[in-house]
DNA sequence: TAAAATAAAGATAAAAATATCTTTTATTAG
DNA sequence: CTAATAAAAGATATTTTTATCTTTATTTTA
């Protein structure tokens, strides 16, 4: 479905939306162990995410790190998918085709139209602070280490 | 979405389906051309077909070539990507966590559920047969040529 | 101002996906 | 039985993706 550097992209963008701010910015290494990604290959991510568009804002040295601006947040979780090169997912044929229209519909475009127009729903209409706040109210999680054991 | 084995694996499929038959069997270059594949790569991947489960049938030497066979014909679209070891985008989570469920969802899991389900009644429900049907019919499309100039 | 912290940038490596070419095997027609 | 045909199998090559390591630039704090 997604490259790995999408699905890092988006869980390291929620984290950051989640755990972090202006003044609590987040370190490489801590987003990383958090998502449970690599982290010298999110390092980069991460970067395209701060140059490509802004969702993602970094400052060096001593208490930097990344966070996520107001106006960061309010972006559709399609612009992170954007700042990877991974959105043809909501635009591209299913069979592979170059184009995907109505005009020269593959034979499954019929079927997929459907499902690619949620598709574009749910990355445009959903904002980074959305699926913040998803995760942030119980058992939502974002990697794959196991749940903590109750006491 | 898919990869591009998975693509061609898909289109070549639709192809035999809708060209071939038992006493009409399709060879690669033709095959190839007809869906705008490399050849050999195409080649490669319509062995996994014949191995793999039997999703297209062949035979070696002169008038040789590719066909389907009626039961393959009645198989879901989910064989073909199973074939080629694409049917992850039926099963996996969205974000990459290594389990998607619902005791343990991630933060899109919600929103992607009812996606998922409609990307899984596709592969499932829809047979080969009922691609190439549709593909029969008029402007349907299965590669990128541009369309033919009306005389 | 020096040292430490931290991301950015650049270089390199490893793995996977995609693509091509060559050799072998099965099948058919003559 | 032989030659021709076509896929299967195997080998190799290329490209892309994923991953890691090293060096540089920036920022803060002491
Ligand atoms: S043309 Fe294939 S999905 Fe639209
Ligand atoms: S857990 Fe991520 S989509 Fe289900």
């Amino acid at each position: 479905m997604l490259s790995k550097s999408a699905e890092y992209a988006l869980r390291a963008t929620i984290y950051i939306a989640l755990k972090g701010s202006e003044d609590n910015k987040l370190g490489i290494d801590e987003i990383a162990k958090a998502i449970d990604s690599p982290q010298y290959f999110t390092a980069k991510i991460l970067q395209l995410l701060t140059k490509n568009n802004g969702v993602v804002s970094s400052v060096r040295g001593p208490n930097g790190g990344f966070y996520l601006s107001d106006a960061a947040r309010k972006l559709p979780v399609r612009a992170v998918l954007e700042a990877v090169g991974e959105d043809g997912i909501i635009t591209k044929c299913v069979l592979g085709l170059k184009e995907c229209s109505e005009s020269r519909p593959c034979p499954m475009h019929d079927q997929y139209r459907a499902i690619k127009a949620q598709l574009r729903q749910m990355f445009e209409k959903t904002t980074i602070q959305a699926l913040a706040e998803e995760s942030a109210k119980g058992k939502i999680v974002i990697n794959n280490r196991p749940p903590k054991k109750k006491a």
